[in-house]
DNA sequence: GCCCAGGAGAAGG
DNA sequence: CCTTCTCATGGG
């Protein structure tokens, strides 16, 4: 059954700063501006009217959605406070901040952020999105039927470990698949401790930054792709290799607040790409 | 054909 | 510790 759920008086918030400033790969724009997509294996509908935000989602379990996307959108967290903090500390954010000043980070499942980061490697956006699509309906969880469509979520490790990298190839993950399947292997053997993240196959520096920002609430957490180094370097003076600068640099400068900076870069600086 | 994309891993200094 | 090379795939 589809339930509706109102969130009023919405603050520091819009769709399209949280939906396509890179954080998630499963929600696509419809005609009307409105965002269908899932979350934690609900299949739902966001739309936006004013500061009023309506989410139409299946229900799942016969649970009460309401505590679940308020969690999801984090909408008890005054984004309006953060951004005078980060604009005092920085000019440059100061004015990333005007390009995507609704942006929020979501609270996303960890282990479909691990799947979907570890893919997301040496890889663009567009494509990681069909990736993600591909594998789910390959041999992801089925969510249910939503808007005349099958959702999917990705497929668990358990399902992952008992395939063979070949078994994705329609999927087109080139030599991810490998990395897939060894980190789903790696994780259901250690069984219930789960593994150090930076173990797992597919799992570096940036991907781990991405992991502990969007899967487990680490705000402190400032990842370093390929625009984020490229806006530190022209924006900021640090030369393009310096990496270990540029952490200590936002861990000094953003503090507890690094992941949410570096999403106002990261869009800030798409955008500018895109005149 | 080339280069690039939210890099990681292995090899060699 | 560092640097360089390779990895599969699709789009511009």
């Amino acid at each position: 059954m589809i339930k509706e759920y109102i969130f009023e008086n919405v603050k520091d918030f819009d769709l399209r700063h949280i939906f396509e400033c890179g954080q998630c790969f499963r929600w696509n724009r419809q005609p009307d501006g409105s965002y269908s997509g899932q979350a934690w294996g609900r299949p739902a509908n966001v739309s936006m009217d004013g500061s009023r935000v309506r989410v139409r989602a299946l229900e799942k379990n016969g649970e009460n959605g309401e505590r679940f996307w308020r969690e999801y959108f984090d909408l008890d967290r005054d984004y309006g406070s953060i951004k005078r903090i980060l604009a005092e500390k920085d000019p440059v954010v100061a004015e990333a901040i005007k390009s995507g000043e609704g942006i929020r980070i979501l609270h996303q499942e960890p282990w479909e952020t691990i799947v979907s980061f570890i893919i997301s490697s040496n890889n663009n956006i567009p494509r990681i999105k069909g990736c993600i699509e591909r594998l789910a309906g390959l041999c992801g969880t089925f969510c249910g039927e939503f808007e005349g469509k099958a959702v999917y979520n990705v497929p668990t490790a358990e399902v992952l470990a008992k395939l063979e990298p070949g078994d994705l190839a329609t999927a087109g993950l080139g030599y991810r698949a490998a990395y897939l399947v060894k980190t789903a292997r790696q994780v259901i053997a250690s069984g219930d401790s789960f593994p150090p993240l930076r173990s797992l196959a597919g799992v570096g520096p940036k991907v781990e930054s991405c992991i502990r920002l969007f899967g487990f609430g680490d705000l402190s957490s400032f990842p370093i792709d390929v625009w984020v180094r490229r806006v530190m370097s022209e924006l900021y003076g640090f030369d393009e290799g310096d990496i270990s600068g540029m952490q200590k640099f936002a861990a000094d400068t953003f503090g507890p607040y690094g992941g949410i900076a570096q999403q106002y870069l990261f869009y800030y600086m798409r955008e500018a790409a895109k005149q």
